[in-house]
DNA sequence: TATGTCCATCTAGAAAATATACGAATAAAA
DNA sequence: TTTTATTCGTATATTTTCTAGATGGACATA
């Protein structure tokens, strides 16, 4: 008996269950009836089969707290990561701010993007404006989008640009939402997109100049024991890569060792 | 008939359903029946439900396509942001890099979360060993912990210092994960968390010196139509939010016009 | 014209979940 | 000490949800 045997329903269930006990160390019937809306004896029921899947570290039902209680070696059926399950730990008021901090959340025009989903899906050429923030809007053009990728900010069209002849990253909200959105086939193949399809394997180390114990702090922080962390990603991803793990600031903790590349 | 009306599950795969049609412009049976593993009876029941509930802007079958195709002035059921809704979009390859930037995620030994969420829970004071980055490895401390909270990089742990007579915010990370962790009641009554429990209202403009077409960009980017953007939060999470909206460096496009506080 | 794909619908039956009731252990309040 | 509240578990009958498998229609492509 597996996880993935279960229903998506009963699944998502044991999941929330499992992310309790993990990251709470206790798990209720009532969470997940309030959770969920479903009645205490399938909730009951949950808890049984739950049981069924822990066979490694079951939780225990301590009488007195009146609540499962994870085992001290507990371990997730289904692992994540802390902020993943932040939920699961924050109290949530209405009415007043939340207990996260807001995200610079970009806009995006539903209509814009479905249409470049379209030419995505379909493997056309579309014809957009696009204003860039050195050059300003332009006339039109004609790109062949491929794909949508995000730096975890925003996100970006990859897509094929005829006028530069090269693939580029675009953000859907400079596209002008009264574009043409125009299609059409694409004559002759693209080329590769190399840069896409080149894995960059970028290795980190504490920042030059931390002491030792600083550098001890910092590897225990982003989980990795030896000398280097080897973090992989697209080489077509990579320019963001910086940004987004803060190594141009200031008080950035890590820095690039090196790089290596490879085809994927 | 409202989605709130619906049972947990059926609502879950009317959210993805809308969300495809928000998004992608169209949708399938097959979309419900993959992700959800759900029968193709069920998905045609869901789509009929569907669009008794959408009836503002229903979408609408078309026979040549084969699917359902949002209405132009389609409105979400269940509004969500692009970044929320990025999975919908992005082909899930397995083996490949993702599509997705990867994140810093820290890492977080979920004995001590738990230990905390159970100090928290039954508002005892805690003991703990903690690291700071500036001042090294302490003796252990008292803290009394009230609550998790996120910059939506790392989860803070909000707890009143003993040994500073205020509220800080700790990464729990840097505890030890061989704390002793013991309880005890916490004799007399806290003070107020009064940053907590404060209101920053943060007003952002576009960066000075930017060009009247690139501050246009910039508006419509982060979706504001006026002088200001405003962005709400806590005066506790105040700290975190220059870094997290990067403002802090160089090529910011917003910047702080003013700040206003006021208890919550 | 034949084939494949996508839709919808029908019926019987299986599976999932509920409502309701009952009993047990514990802690706190009366 | 007794009562109340909270949590657990389980059993029953019933309702709701979902599936399996078959049928038919519209359309595109070969």
């Amino acid at each position: 008996m597996k996880l993935d045997d279960l229903k998506h329903a009963q699944r998502e269930r044991l999941i929330f269950l499992d992310r309790c006990l993990t990251w709470r160390g206790m798990a209720n019937r009532k969470d997940l009836i309030d959770h969920f809306g479903i009645s205490t004896a399938q909730a009951a029921l949950d808890f049984r089969v739950y049981l069924g899947l822990a066979h490694s570290s079951p939780p225990t039902y301590d009488p007195v707290r009146k609540t499962y209680i994870a085992a001290s070696e507990h371990e997730a059926l289904a692992p994540s990561g802390l902020t993943e399950a932040f939920d699961i730990l924050a109290g949530v008021d209405e009415d007043t701010p939340s207990s996260a901090l807001p995200r610079p959340e970009r806009k995006a025009d539903q209509r814009t993007i479905a249409f470049l989903h379209q030419a995505i899906r379909s493997g056309n050429a579309v014809h957009v404006r696009y204003t860039s923030m050195s050059s300003g809007a332009d006339e039109g053009q004609w790109i062949a989008p491929t794909r949508f990728t995000s730096d975890g900010e925003s996100v970006h069209l990859r897509a094929h640009s005829f006028k530069r002849g090269e693939y580029r990253n675009y953000l859907p909200i400079r596209i002008d939402p009264d574009s043409s959105f125009e299609e059409k086939p694409i004559d002759k193949p693209l080329p590769e997109d190399v840069d896409w399809n080149t894995r960059a394997i970028i290795w980190l180390r504490p920042k030059t100049g931390l002491s030792d114990e600083q550098a001890k702090v910092v590897r225990r922080e982003f989980g990795f024991e030896g000398e280097w962390l080897r973090v992989e990603t697209r080489k077509a991803l990579e320019f963001f890569f910086d940004r987004r793990w803060g190594l141009d600031t200031v008080g950035a903790r890590l820095e690039r060792a090196k790089t290596d590349y490879e085809p994927i």
